[in-house]
DNA sequence: TTGAGGCATCGGAACATTCCGATATAGCGA
DNA sequence: TCGCTATATCGGAATGTTCCGATGCCTCAA
């Protein structure tokens, strides 16, 4: 229960205390059965946030924050391709969280 | 990922995005590493609130406020025994969690 | 070079959370 | 019964979050 685990538990649950970017967690796990196609492969680079900003019916800028809270929290990474900024789950540290929660809750 | 599931999660991180709930969720784990002895046995009961307000430095309507949110979201379950309401981790639920996440998330 | 599309950031209005003191209720002991 | 202690709830001021439109930057294609 190291000082840092608890800090980085607490921004992650910050940022899932929202309902539309947990549901934004749960598209990104499967994105071809969420969002349709775009210009690079989303299952490799991630979703771009127009596509993320009209499935969950929010504004640009919204969505690019949103997004912005996801990644500070770790929870997602992004990478720029040309005029778009994809956003993949970071799969790594989801799958530590079962044991961030168990040695820090 | 059903809509129940979903909900219940988001409840869990809302009661957990707060830096004094989530360190009391983690005193509550060895209640005796962190609280004073008291008149029913921590072990079984739990801690009462003047405790936990005591130790988090709050004041005690909000830290009746504060065990109320945790037990609403399902971490915490309590007994009234005479004067005193003892709250204690509900470990089954807590230990749900990563099936949540890994359902949900 | 110019215009259009995608994204990030800023400023702010609406709403929610935080956290307190005051007050109400109930158990306990004198 | 009366006062003391523990807890819950109420009302509200301060603070944080949500979410938008406006604006500016960058990329691409014409």
């Amino acid at each position: 229960m190291s000082n840092a685990e608890l800090h980085d538990l607490l921004e992650v649950c910050k940022a899932l205390a929202n309902p539309t970017r947990l549901q934004i967690m749960g598209w990104l796990r499967d994105p071809s059965d969420h969002f349709a196609p775009q210009a690079d492969p989303m299952e490799e680079v991630g979703v771009c946030v127009k596509q993320i900003q009209e499935k969950a019916g929010i504004s640009q800028s919204t969505a690019s924050q949103f997004m912005s809270v996801l990644q500070r929290a770790g929870l997602v990474e992004s990478t720029r391709i040309g005029q778009w900024t994809y956003y993949r789950r970071n799969q790594e540290r989801i799958a530590a969280l079962p044991g961030l929660l168990s040695a820090s809750l």
